[in-house]
DNA sequence: TATTCATTTCGATAACAATCGAATTAGATT
DNA sequence: AATCTAATTCGATTGTTATCGAAATGAATA
């Protein structure tokens, strides 16, 4: 439970100047639809509309009385969802969706000619990070490659391959055994 | 600090789905409004829009950074605001601006001629109550009147003068000493 | 100082939501 | 069963808000 749409749709109905005095009223007493038509100066045909997105979160609910239809606030379901915001789950249930890599597919899409290689090297550390994250797949895990290898590589992307190569060793995408060893792709 | 619009606006921020993402996108790490577009497939200047809502109530707060603006969550007002919803006296400031009389004039208003003489006695609890609320205000606190003196003061209302005397003592509202001594209103 | 780049602001548009009145439904009371 | 009464649903209207593109701003680098 709490789903991803459901915490959008509970603060939703709680962010409404009139449901919320509703849900302020409901924490005193019970009240009928007639009644918070009333109190608020709504008709009751708005009141009812407003009770029923506050019942689809489970905030209130209803029990017939008589000609009436009392509503009342389930405080439990307030008091469980408000715990809930900060949690980590909450969080990440929010995100789930989100693409993570698709900034750095954007600045190698522009970075990037038909080719596949590179207009320029990025001068921006967070735009140059998301090109050397792009560019650092081109190696295989756990495959050591020589300083020649490596420049062959990264010649496909930019004809300066040794800034390539110093950047991705400096950003830790890769590492380079002693002073002149091979070099090998991180993770 | 945390006062009645404030609450509303709080909760607007946060009832929309890509706000949501931004604060738990923000909940992982810090991110440049660019970032924020790449990542929700946004133009940066609704990004900023969205932004400088979740700042209003001091959700988020940025931090120049090179080029870039970026943008981190506040959790302390996070956890402060989401705590605080429960508390009575933010139920209490949703409210205060609610007129609790409104139904009981209402009601008033529907069952009376312009002379303030009552078409016909309410059948149902909830609106007789009011009315009987109503009528009880044309006696005086501390008074105490003999039956005759009753019954010539609810002439004025209706001619069942009986009836009301009986569902205003029933209800509370007034009292009658022994079997037939003097009626005094209550409170 | 001029330029570059991200961000913000502004104006317009389109999607959404609150409100109402009218018509319908559901449930008690007679 | 028939009649009341409150609640709900529906359709229309109005006000609000998310989104975008264009223009302005402002900070950082060259």
């Amino acid at each position: 439970m709490s789903e991803n749409p459901e915490l959008v749709t509970f603060f939703k109905a709680l962010a409404d100047a009139n449901r919320l005095k509703i849900v302020g009223l409901l924490a005193q007493q019970p009240y009928s639809v007639e009644e918070l038509a009333a109190l608020l100066d709504l008709k009751p045909s708005t009141v009812s509309h407003h009770l029923s997105r506050l019942a689809e979160v489970g905030l209130v609910s209803a029990r017939a009385e008589g000609y009436y239809n009392v509503y009342r606030l389930d405080r439990s379901a307030l008091e469980a969802t408000t715990r809930g915001i900060l949690s980590s789950e909450q969080m990440a249930s929010v995100v789930e969706d989100v693409d993570l890599d698709a900034y750095d597919r954007r600045v190698v899409e522009d970075y990037s000619r038909p080719d596949g290689s590179l207009k320029t090297i990025p001068a921006q550390r967070k735009k140059l990070e998301a090109v050397l994250r792009y560019v650092v797949k081109a190696f295989e895990p756990g495959t050591r490659y020589s300083e020649k290898q490596v420049n062959e590589v990264l010649s496909r992307f930019h004809e300066d391959t040794a800034s390539l190569r110093r950047e991705l060793v400096g950003s830790k995408l890769m590492s380079r055994e002693g002073g002149g060893g091979d070099y090998w792709r991180n993770e």
